[in-house]
DNA sequence: ACCTGAACACCGTTCAAGT
DNA sequence: ACCTGAACACCGTTCAAGT
């Protein structure tokens, strides 16, 4: 796609999309993607808000590349002598802890819509799914289950950050409210909810998202 | 919160929030979330674009009413005579649908942030983790993942929407496109992708999300 | 040749003015 | 008492004008 936007040859020191990039990660992470502004990304590089789109065709665009250069980052894991579990593992809470410290990007990340990071992602999971002798018939939904569930979670983290800066509140507070609102339900309709209200105010992201991981691995290997 | 706003006693044949909230939905269904607009909102209703504040707080809180307007619509399930894996799979592939008919559900539906319905969603999935026999320390985590798979692959599902109408293709093509330039990867760094491109182009979304659901109730199983 | 920044066509939201 | 719709403070994006 970007075959002739070759802009190495240039000496001057000027913009370049590299910088730019770069800029509204900071942006982002700073102000979540109601921060990132043609207005104040060109102030911040010293510059008119048109100069940008020399290097980048839209606002989507520039989440698009920001994604990439944050997940790009995240994916560079060397082949350690693992099993293919724990190298499932490792590779989801990677991605968990990218998603963990920009939400911005759980929304803006999708792997069917060609970007590259993400196929790398795939690849790195697929492999792994092999290794574990899933039927080949089976390889695809089962690799698609994995990557839903990650950037699923990503997703409604990245909600929840909104909601919790919106509110000003920390997470904390949050899950206090929240499990008082749980255990105050009628307990004839909602037996469930309040039984699991105080657990659920002290849980770790973290350390649910991986145990949905590995529900799924199990899973996998129940059914071969 | 909204004990004081009970507009039940008017008999005025004016604006509704019920009237609002539904003309937001299908606004939201023909053009996204961009077609909602309050000018065009409040054109459609016959009235000035101020007037739809005096039932909504603002733009995010519609969107949340419609929300909660679609699922609860849809969690509307009888109990029948099914195996709680049946049922977890019945309100699974009805949120799916629901989400798939309404793809700007997915980003906007989140379960922690205290919408009414989805609560009742989790209370629905939860007592058939209880039937299951999930041991008590586990319930939270095993919920946990089950609806954060559901909402993830709502999510995914709204990206991918929104990118096939932004470039007007239909979903055929998209796939295709995609299947051709995965197989077009290098297979020395790529052997998983290529290896599954022509797969993916003919899979079906509701299939392999069910396959999804059933990857985790297998893990369940095997757990305990 | 490259950058600038005013201008355009939109938003969500408010609030004085009408009826 | 309720609605109206001009006005405000923003957006993303464009493009004539500068250097």
């Amino acid at each position: 796609m970007s075959k002739s936007l070759n802009n190495r040859v240039r000496r001057t020191e000027s913009l370049s999309r590299e910088q730019i990039v770069d800029t509204a990660i900071h942006l982002l992470d700073s102000g979540g993607e109601d921060g990132l502004t043609f207005r104040t990304l060109s102030e911040r590089l010293a510059t008119g808000p048109g100069a940008i789109y020399a290097y980048i065709a839209n606002k989507h665009d520039l989440i698009a590349a920001a994604c990439e250069a944050v997940i790009s980052r995240t994916v560079e894991i060397k082949a350690r002598d693992l099993s293919p579990e724990e190298t499932v593992r490792t590779v989801a809470l990677a991605m968990f802890d990218a998603m963990d410290t920009h939400p911005w990007i759980g929304p803006a990340l999708t792997w069917s819509a060609g970007q590259l990071t993400m196929v790398r992602v795939l690849e790195l999971i697929g492999q792994q799914i092999v290794a574990l002798e899933v039927p080949i018939q089976a390889r695809w939904a089962t690799v698609s289950a994995l990557l839903n569930y990650i950037l699923g979670v990503g997703g409604q983290n990245a909600v929840n950050t909104k909601f919790a800066q919106k509110l000003g509140a920390n997470r904390e507070d949050l899950l206090a409210s929240l499990s008082t609102a749980w255990s105050a339900l009628p307990s004839d309709a909602y037996p469930f909810v309040r039984s699991i209200a105080s657990e659920m105010r002290m849980h770790d992201d973290r350390a649910d998202f991986l145990i949905g991981i590995d529900l799924i691995l199990a899973g996998i290997k129940n059914n071969n």
